[in-house]
RNA sequence: GGCGACAUAGCCAAGUGGUAAGGCGUGGGUCUGCAACACCCUGAUCACCAGUUCAAAUCUGGUUGUCGCCUCCA
């Protein structure tokens, strides 16, 4: 498997810690509000590398984070008038629903900042006294960035050229710096915000520190991956990985991972621009499915573009995908014969399936691999029917399963229970269709049409879905 | 100013040296009472210019355009 390296920017050959085993770290949102389906991408992008790494074999410790301590959630509470930690927990909870429903699996630890603040002490202490970091008079905590000989590794910045675009705000810059780029490690507070005690002053910490103390916590001093979107690159985890080594004297990650960002009608998502939409909002429109599916329709690496019209195309190409299973499973339901016939031959699948797998190899190729599953579908199709055997439907069911589940495309339909008028009215209308009466037939498709009900008369009978 | 990315059919999107995957959409056809599903057919010389090569969308240089980071941001 290959792994584009933020690092080297590179593709690497994956090679793990130990053997058999990966260790990854998601930067997760700080939790103020719904997430946004920009925060969806890295979700979903790296949850799919979480599967497929699964589907290799591979046994995935997946940390990741909520920042549950930050101005955002403070600001938000001030508003509400109530505790930050009530804002906090509110959208952790908002936001964990949301993940389910984009079929993100639970990670095998959420920790949280704030009940992680003494691991945080211990390595501002540590990062104290050897002389990587120093407390200002005020109370606040800087990281000595000169005193990390490789920091701008991952952003490929060096410091110089850091200092003269700080030079702007080094006027009004914090007083107690020693240099303009140093970062906080610990902040006082300020009246009316949450604070811990600290030797330096009751206040919290900075946002980087926590990723560290984190990470190395649930995942110990090096890890496999670290992953996050692009925009954390500089400087969230470029100062990571000075505090982690520092601290540590060991690399941080070996691979680091970035997704692109995802832009709303070819601009930037924001709310100024009234192009800013959350996965809640998109839900009451659309399965969670198709954004799931939308959203693994081009490299992870590369800007994507969100809009009506594209939604509209992935809901079409996924119902392709998801028709054909159906197809599949009513066809293995009234197989005839059991063993594969001599005509039939799973070689093709075979080879798409392979060509599946060496999409994803190549950097979680994943619209590659979503064409490996159309051309799945199209020779399910085309070779597929009631003559069929058990085994070769079941073959092909399992195997464009299995790769959907790669993806974490559900291909399982919800047991969903018709009422009983429903029930009725497809009745009548086969009876109708029996008798000819195709003028009632169709009255009857229309009525179940406006309440959202679209019938299908395939060879295997009728079948239904919602619209 | 510094660093970087991208430009492939109506739309989305793979491909990164040997002559353009896949999906959506469009149009035509087959099947079906009709519709839907499905199947068959239907489409590009890869922003532009110059160069390297037997051979370039794919490498090099240049031009144009779009965008991102350098400040909180997924």
């Amino acid at each position: 498997m290959k792994i584009f390296n933020t690092l080297s920017r590179q593709k690497e050959e994956f090679v793990p810690l130990e053997p058999g085993k990966v260790k990854m770290y998601v930067c997760g949102p700080t939790v103020y509000n719904f997430i946004h389906i920009g925060n969806a991408r890295p979700m979903i992008v790296f949850d799919t590398v979480r599967r497929y790494f699964e589907y290799r074999g591979y046994e995935v410790n997946f940390v990741s984070n909520f920042t549950d301590v930050d101005d955002k959630i403070i600001k938000k509470a001030i508003e509400e008038g109530v505790e930050a930690e009530v804002i906090s927990r509110r959208y952790i909870e908002e936001c964990k629903k949301d993940m389910e429903a984009l079929n993100v699996k639970p990670a095998t630890k959420n920790p949280l900042a704030t009940e992680e603040i003494c691991g945080m002490l211990d390595m501002i202490q540590e990062l104290i006294a050897s002389g990587h970091a120093y407390a200002a008079e005020d109370g606040t905590v800087y990281f000595r960035t000169k005193s990390f000989r490789e920091y701008g590794k991952l952003s490929h910045k060096n410091l110089e050229d850091l200092q003269s675009g700080f030079r702007e705000i080094k006027v009004t810059g914090d007083a107690g710096k020693e240099d303009p780029s140093d970062f906080v490690l610990w902040k006082p507070k300020k009246e009316g915000e949450p604070y811990w005690e600290s030797p330096w002053s009751e206040g919290r910490p900075g946002w980087h520190i926590e990723c560290s103390v984190m990470s190395k916590k649930y995942l110990g001093d090096q890890i496999d991956i670290h992953a996050g979107g692009e925009d954390l690159i500089f400087p969230h985890h470029e100062n990571e990985i000075a505090q982690s080594e520092a601290a540590n004297g060991k690399e941080f990650a070996g691979y680091w991972m970035h997704n692109a960002f995802l832009n709303i009608d070819n601009r930037k998502m924001s709310k100024s621009l009234g192009n800013f939409f959350t996965v809640r909002e998109i839900s009451e429109k659309y399965d969670l499915q198709v954004l799931r599916f939308f959203m693994l329709s081009a490299h992870y690496r590369s800007p994507l573009n969100f809009s009506a019209d594209l939604m509209e195309s992935s809901k079409n190409g996924l119902d392709r995908i998801l028709t054909a299973v159906d197809k599949l499973k009513s066809l293995e339901a009234s197989a005839k014969s059991g063993d594969l016939k001599g005509e039939e031959d799973t070689k093709a699948a075979e080879e798409l399936v392979a060509k599946f797998e060496a999409a994803m190899d190549d950097d979680f190729n994943t619209a590659d691999a979503i064409s490996a599953i159309f051309e799945l579908v199209k020779l399910s199709n085309s070779t597929a029917d009631e003559n069929s055997s058990g085994e070769y439907v079941t073959y092909l069911k399992k195997a464009i399963e299995r790769l959907c589940d790669v993806l974490g495309i559900i291909t399982e339909k919800e047991e969903e229970i018709l009422d009983g008028e429903i029930e009725a009215m497809i009745e009548a209308r086969q009876q109708a269709r029996k008798d000819k009466n195709f003028a009632l037939a169709d009255e009857i498709r229309g009525k179940l049409l406006e309440k959202g009900i679209v019938l299908e008369d395939t060879r295997e009978g009728v079948k239904w879905k919602r619209a």
